[in-house]
DNA sequence: CCCGGAACCTGAAGGC
DNA sequence: TGCCTTCAGGTTCCGG
């Protein structure tokens, strides 16, 4: 499940292949990522289109083009994107060629991923919150943002709209650092233990930028290897394991319709 | 504004 | 073996 750290690691590893390539065809197999965007149009706004380079927002990837549009990927769940797969990619739902050879392969079992062009990608920050990672993202930050909200905190971490990066599996690793229970509510953390968590957010999330990302499921990176950060994780998709800290088993609850992970112990409410 | 739940999808895994 | 249920979770939409 792609989350900053795998969207991170993609936009790396394809900047150096993609940039300065241009775009010579399209091939759309699902039209379904593609919103109200027909295929014709798509493909008209691509080609000829030169890549000036990449970026991330939240966990958007942001493909520049030359004439100042952008082409904006979201994996959502089980999106990838491949540079040059040897063989045929199962689920495959979009393949882009460019100029002087190159393929990039958009792959997506559950078809919640989109592709769009936009014209103007600052609409893509505008509804975004703090990225965890930018230096405006101060303790006093989030300390305003947990402000006044009776939501479990590890609901108000998931709040692209306040927060643009975070996911399911890194809300329950950074909670676990920050030894802060995921279902008390955001408004009732002290200041040490929003203090805890803003460092936990960074740590954890830059942790696993340098392992490539979590491969728990589906996330491959563009070369098509797994990531390792999943096996440094000390909650997250480990229920009934014994906790790293103290040896309690992991117990799984349900925060807002998402599998929570957390040490009953280190963790207490 | 705040909050929580349903819906969108499909394959893997586990139970009986 | 085979069917059925549950799980996975990013985002948008809707109702209270």
């Amino acid at each position: 499940m792609p989350e900053l750290p795998e969207v991170e690691t993609i936009k790396n590893q394809l900047a150096p292949h993609l940039t300065g390539r241009t775009f010579k065809s399209i091939k759309i197999y699902d039209t379904r990522p593609l919103g109200n965007l027909s295929e014709k149009e798509f493909g008209r706004r691509l080609t000829g289109q030169k890549i000036t380079g990449l970026s991330r927002c939240g966990k958007y990837i942001l493909i520049h083009l030359s004439g100042g549009s952008a082409l904006v990927v979201h994996l959502r769940m089980t999106g990838s994107l491949l540079w040059n797969p040897r063989s045929a990619e199962p689920f495959t739902r979009a393949e882009f060629f460019f100029e002087n050879k190159g393929r990039l392969v958009f792959t997506d079992i559950r078809r919640f991923g989109t592709l769009s062009i936009v014209e103007d990608t600052c609409k893509i920050k505008d509804r975004l919150g703090i990225d965890p990672l930018d230096t405006c993202f101060t303790p006093q930050a989030l300390q305003k943002l947990l402000s006044g909200r009776k939501s479990p905190v590890k609901a108000v971490l998931l709040e692209q709209e306040l927060i643009a990066g975070i996911g399911n599996m890194y809300a329950d690793e950074a909670l676990f650092a920050a030894r802060i229970h995921p279902a008390i509510p955001a408004q009732s953390l002290s200041t040490g233990e929003v203090k805890r968590l803003h460092k936990a957010i960074q740590d954890v999330l830059k942790k696993a930028i340098r392992n490539k990302g979590a491969s728990v499921r589906n996330y491959r990176c563009p070369d098509g290897q797994a990531g390792r950060a999943h096996e440094e994780f000390c909650v997250a998709h480990r229920g009934g394991e014994p906790c790293p800290r103290c040896g309690t088993a992991i117990a799984r609850a349900v925060i807002r319709q998402r599998g929570t992970y957390y040490c009953p112990s280190c963790q207490p409410v």
